[in-house]
DNA sequence: ACCTGAACACCGTTCAAGT
DNA sequence: ACCTGAACACCGTTCAAGT
């Protein structure tokens, strides 16, 4: 049995089998290594672990210790694979972002195709709720520039003039950014199973029931704001963002003045 | 001099000046009162010093601790006014964006009249960071109820048809929240003074250079992404969007294809 | 009623020590 | 090299006690 001193003083890139002494246990390092390496720590299996605790309770839920707990290990262990819980987040969500723009079909046609990358992000936040407040306080994530590329590719052929194309993917993607933060929001404090219905005319009143003569616009559209679809009102603004960057100007009437 | 337990029995109701042997500096409470009014603790005066600590250092530094040094008070005195931290950043981006939107002027022509309001909130959340944060986490808050109002009146004088007008409107707020969560997120990572062309430009190469070959859209506007001003890319978004919801469809060759 | 501040129940992160 | 877990330096929030 070798003492501890001479453990420590084994270079850790030397293999163990060649000090003499080594109990078996610690033994032909990279058989051991191998043999647990389905269950060894790993960036990739943080990650997942950290998916899976943040979709199944939350972000708030996603602490350094429940972390450590379900990977049977210590929380510091976690620290030498990953930077900070900010950057385990950005993982996940990177993770969970390339998967579904990965998964989105070849596309022909220019809209069909931009809606199709957008429904995509659109879809992935809406599964992922931590994900999209994530990008919303990190919008320099490289997935953001994915979905900025990936749309502004479609401009030139959808007919965008040349000068308006970066405005446009740029709009588009703030457009989604915002979206999915709002998602996460409601996802956050609209546990599953609330009546999203009642919760959107309480929104609504609320809004409504400050000065009970005004608001007019609120009240007209208020049966819409609590009977809308999310999803298809995601598509209508991608739409207009599309339309408005397409449109030579003065579309409206009261547009003409430019 | 009264004992403790007689101060204790005191009805909270009962003015002290009818307690006998209350000592001076507790006679008169209403006197003493209106003679401290100025510096009592109140909602008010709790939101105005949470805000000029988050003006000052930004959101991470408005901690209870800091706050009750702040005022010299205890920082359980706090939560008699407020009800926790998530209520006082409400108020404060209540006030800072109720401030704001009260001084638009008042437009005739509907696209500058809906401009102006967005323009309004994005200062407000340029100049307040930490209010555009609040909001894209609380996104049914009174203030974007009020942005949503104040756009979605102008939309019928714009020429938006009104099948289109929630939708617009809901556009539109999902844009200037997005924008907001965009801004905050710049404010909380770029600290003043910092050269922004070059951060801008460090996002940009790294948003290109994971495969040096690809990504040609964005290496066709990475002078663009450098350069950029954000209010003016603001206004164009919002341009798109009002364009778009005015449009009758197919505007682009590529959109005919309904 | 309103204020005080110690105490409580958490956090993320670090680091000496183990293997 | 990689892992452990106690310790550190914070938080927001509560609450018995004061005035």
């Amino acid at each position: 049995m070798v003492p501890r001193e001479d453990w420590n003083s084994v270079p850790y890139n030397m293999d163990w089998n060649d000090v003499p002494g080594m109990p078996w246990w610690r033994m032909s390092k990279r058989a051991h290594r191998s043999a647990r390496r389905a269950d060894a720590l790993s960036k990739a299996r943080i990650v997942e672990a950290a998916i899976e605790i943040l979709d199944a309770r939350g972000e708030a839920a996603l602490t350094f210790r429940a972390l450590a707990t379900h990977l049977a290990t210590g929380s510091g262990a976690i620290y030498w694979h990953i930077a900070d819980r900010n950057g385990l987040l950005g993982a996940a969500t990177g993770d969970v972002l390339a998967r579904a723009l990965a998964k989105v079909a070849k596309e022909k046609e220019p809209r069909v195709a931009i809606r199709a990358i957008a429904l995509a992000a659109f879809d992935a936040i809406d599964a992922h709720p931590w994900a999209g407040a994530h990008l919303s306080r990190e919008p320099w994530h490289a997935a953001v520039g994915e979905i900025f590329e990936r749309i502004g590719e479609w401009l030139q052929p959808l007919g965008v003039p040349v000068h308006a194309q970066f405005d446009c993917a740029s709009a588009l993607t703030n457009y989604i950014l915002g979206v999915a933060g709002q998602n996460a929001a409601n996802a956050r404090t609209l546990p599953r199973g609330t009546d999203r219905k009642a919760w959107l005319k309480g929104i609504a009143s609320g809004w409504i029931q400050d000065d009970p003569e005004s608001r007019p616009f609120l009240r007209r559209v208020a049966a819409q704001l609590s009977e809308h679809d999310d999803r298809q009102q995601f598509v209508a603004g991608v739409d207009f963002i599309l339309a408005g960057a397409c449109v030579k100007r003065n579309a409206c009437s009261a547009m003409r003045s430019r």
